[in-house]
DNA sequence: AGTTAATCGAGACGGTACGTCAGGTCTTGGC
DNA sequence: GCCAAGACCTGACGTACCGTCTCGATTAACT
């Protein structure tokens, strides 16, 4: 029986904050890393320098993991602008977020989160959270543009957020099409049309 | 391992239809039946009163029997009617198709699928097979509004269609947003927004 | 998956006698090497290049294994011989006995399973089967003897077994003294005094 | 783990030989309670209401602290008594210790004790020196025997203690045979006549 | 009608990952 | 400055499925 992690000491009976960090790194870039044969926690708690049982002390399955690790790595992309024009803000979001899922290691790892979700309440969770609050940034954008008068103020503010994000895990996950900008411009100027002119 | 010598004419005993149907019924069930355990081959097996080997003598994994066995099941639902009105066509439509997946079944079904795509190659070709084609339906129906002139003669038919399956896989898998004809109906409005009116 | 139905004989694969031989040779092998760690059902998978659930299939637990392999072992070594002469034969065989014991990995296995059936009702069974047909071909040998008026009539044969495997266990798992030919000489001895005079 | 003890505080700096006799009296609660799952160090410490670094401070490692904690048991029951017969004295002594082993708890521990010994050195250790001291014991009861002509000069007393023991151990740990007064009472007699007649 | 060979249900096989349990080490904070 | 509490790493456990490999029985086409 050996010690702890020689570069990490134990930090007694609290909670070792720097354990965290390392699982949740760790499970990023296993995810991000494109290995064919699904994450295990094994490896993670290898690559992380852990014990197993410290994952599962702190999370309720490998789902909760995975989800945690992604949504924490999702919010630090595609930041929300505002640059006076929503139209343009909306463009350079949508741009913003399907480029960075052109990574193959991102689109893979959100596929591993869409997966577990499916089969683990826990992940189901934190997607539905993580992509809540998502959706809730780029409702802002819009709400944004309403205010200003570049939007119709009976747009259907929910549905087109919705529409958005639709496309984007749709070609992620189902038709597998490419997250270039160019699609991401195409679905950037039909959300526009369907927000500036709601009837004839 | 290698099949019978193409210069022999086959002599033995021809393969088991019914066992073939048996299978793809029962996954169907299991995937509906909402059992909150995964599908297992050895689920499907029993529940087809037949043996493991001859699912995988049939197909190369289990993602792909279960894809093949949803869309399957998928086909039978939500048909495209022609009734003159592409805009009623559109929204009897996504109606029909979200009414579909208000039965836990479906929806649970379409998740196994999907969470099984992400793991299996074979699994994620079906599924990206069966969804082209849907989308091509989706697709004819928009382009007859179009013919007439209900509809644009720029639009962007493409993106419109996605964005339709969008919001549906989205709900399905992602928010857990219910899949009501309200729904089904505000986005039906938006796609017809931006389907009338390119250019102001 | 249920068992076959009771109307109609078993059809599946048969039992693998190679497997069963290489986990029980590969289980001895583990314990007669005095490796310091417990033998480990992994060890015993990967030695006998065999799946841990082809052991789990087979024995109820690790103790039952153990207590097959070393039973199976023991059989081989120390036979019980008819000289004519009870007392001669009595010598011999606890020599015998003893000696087979003085190699180190014979004690370390016999070690190893008297912890196991400490702890495991199942090899506590094996264990205590197979001891009790070591003490009967031991009674035997000295019923032969008092038959032929060797020994006296009312001797207590069960008790004289017991002293006899008793100073065995005794020093192999307590005492830890060695099991030499001198033991077993004094031993020997001791009993045939006891065996031969009941009463002044 | 509860909190701790409410009637033994800590005691701050200076060393709690409380803790000690509260580790030792709970390891043999435990022992002799017969849970059928092994002595944990964990369950240990929670009825001793105890630290588990505390045990480690202590003790090197499981098995020494549950053999200590039977060892100093041992000791209370089955004093070796000297009522002038020799003869009489080895009776009571072997029925005492057969009987006190007659409480399923005592055997319980016994075997738990010898498992334990199997598997950590220390155990054994305490486990060697321990049951020397009680054969050392047994044969000063039957060198006054001796002494006092009751047995025959040359006996070989060694042999005779380990036959003792081995058949208290022997049915305790392997055939499981009970060990009543009636076992005691036979053995007894197999002793003494060895010890009153190496020779005819 | 007999021969032949691929299919079938059944289930044992070698593996991989799971989630749990226990052992022994180390740190924190209370007393 | 001792001690309870408990987080930590390690590693074995027994289970669940996977996909493959026999078995003996069945059955359809070709003799």
């Amino acid at each position: 029986m050996t010690g702890p992690h020689p570069s990490r000491p134990h930090t007694g009976r609290r909670r070792n904050d720097a354990a965290r960090e390392a699982i949740l790194d760790a499970t990023f870039e296993l995810l991000a890393g494109g290995h064919t044969a699904g994450v295990t926690i094994d490896a993670i708690a290898e690559a992380a320098a852990v014990g197993r049982q410290t994952i599962y002390r702190w999370w309720p399955s490998k789902g909760a993991v995975v989800a945690e690790a992604l949504a924490r790595q999702g919010r630090r992309l595609a930041p929300v602008r505002d640059s006076g024009s929503a139209a343009a803000d909306l463009t350079s979001f949508l741009t913003d977020s399907f480029v960075a899922l052109q990574d193959p290691g991102m689109v893979h790892a959100l596929r591993e989160l869409a997966a577990a979700a499916q089969q683990d309440e826990h992940a189901a969770q934190v997607l539905q959270d993580f992509t809540a609050q998502r959706r809730a940034e780029l409702r802002a954008l819009l709400a944004r543009g309403q205010h200003r008068g570049e939007f119709d103020a009976a747009a259907d503010l929910d549905m087109l957020v919705e529409m958005a994000y639709g496309v984007l895990w749709y070609r992620a996950l189902i038709s597998r099409d490419p997250l270039d900008s160019g699609a991401a411009g195409r679905l950037s100027a039909q959300i526009l049309i369907a927000a500036r002119k709601v009837q004839e």
